[in-house]
DNA sequence: TCTTTATGGTGAG
DNA sequence: TCACCCTAAAGAT
């Protein structure tokens, strides 16, 4: 369930366990022994989020860089490893729980030197949930786009952490149609764009999970109290009334994925 | 118990 | 544009 949130999530629920420990790691699949042993006893700095990668800085200089793709699963684990576990982190200290976490089915799981963190950010866009994170330098990414802003909103490289969920869930909020072409998109409402980022993907993270309907909208009191079935306007609502205006949410293509929109409000 | 699908991205053609 | 990667929850049977 991988976009931005959840790797900031990660991030932090990963610090808590490791940062500035000594780190017991593994393969139990055997496709990442080489890595593993190369981490295995090295003291973690920190873990580190820009957008969808995770890094893990350790003391000589090591980087461990994780993509989860679209099936990965980075979780905390039992003792015994179930199924294909392609790394397994352990911190195991005297005075301390023994507390593993296990990565399955990653798109990338490496590790490198220290300017591996620079090679692979520099690729990206700015991320909402960093505190590097430049409005202006989204405005700037954007308008040099001709793609749909629908397209423009997954491109890595223009905002990093916005995925397939987010990207029509904002379209949607501030009521705009998925196709109008990015550079065409006042730099005001491209403002309004990345703070409304900001914010939901703040709630992301702190929810562990994306919920963008206004509490208000449903008569909920809370955003955490808000169930799984109505916590998004137009995701895979394809057919159901819009929450505001009861048209149906229509489903078709933007830049060769799914997207999800009411003609009416939008 | 089975089949389908997914919040992602790459690389071949 | 599409096959592919290859986990696991959700849906179908």
């Amino acid at each position: 369930m991988p976009e931005g949130h959840t790797i900031h999530r990660l991030a932090r629920d990963l610090n808590r366990t490791f940062r500035a420990k000594r780190v017991e790691a593994s393969s139990p699949q055997g496709r990442f022994e080489a890595g593993a042993a190369r981490l295995d006893g090295q003291r973690c700095c920190e873990f580190e989020a820009w957008g969808k990668h995770l890094f893990a800085l350790f003391d000589q200089g090591d980087v461990l860089h994780v993509h989860l793709g679209l099936i990965g699963k980075f979780r905390k684990a039992g003792e015994d490893p179930v199924g294909a576990v392609r790394l397994r982190l352990t911190h195991n200290e005297a005075g301390s729980k023994t507390t593993h976490w296990d990565l399955r089915g990653p798109m990338v799981c490496t590790v490198g030197g220290p300017d591996l963190v620079e090679d692979v950010t520099a690729k990206l866009g700015p991320d909402p949930l960093r505190k590097d994170g430049d409005i202006e330098e989204f405005v700037a990414r954007v308008r040099r786009k001709r793609v749909a802003i629908g397209a423009a909103l997954l491109d890595q490289s223009v905002i990093a952490g916005i995925g397939n969920v987010y990207r029509a869930e904002f379209l949607f909020i501030l009521g705009i149609d998925p196709r109008t072409p990015a550079n065409q998109i006042e730099e005001d409402d491209l403002r309004t764009l990345w703070k409304l980022a900001v914010e939901q993907l703040r709630r992301g993270v702190r929810l562990n999970r994306i919920v963008t309907v206004d509490p208000a909208d449903i008569g909920a009191p809370d955003a955490r109290s808000i169930p799984n079935t109505e916590r998004l306007y137009v995701y895979k609502r394809q057919g159901a009334p819009c929450r505001t205006c009861a048209t149906p949410i229509e489903e078709f293509d933007v830049g060769g994925r799914k997207m999800w929109e009411c003609t009416t409000c939008q």
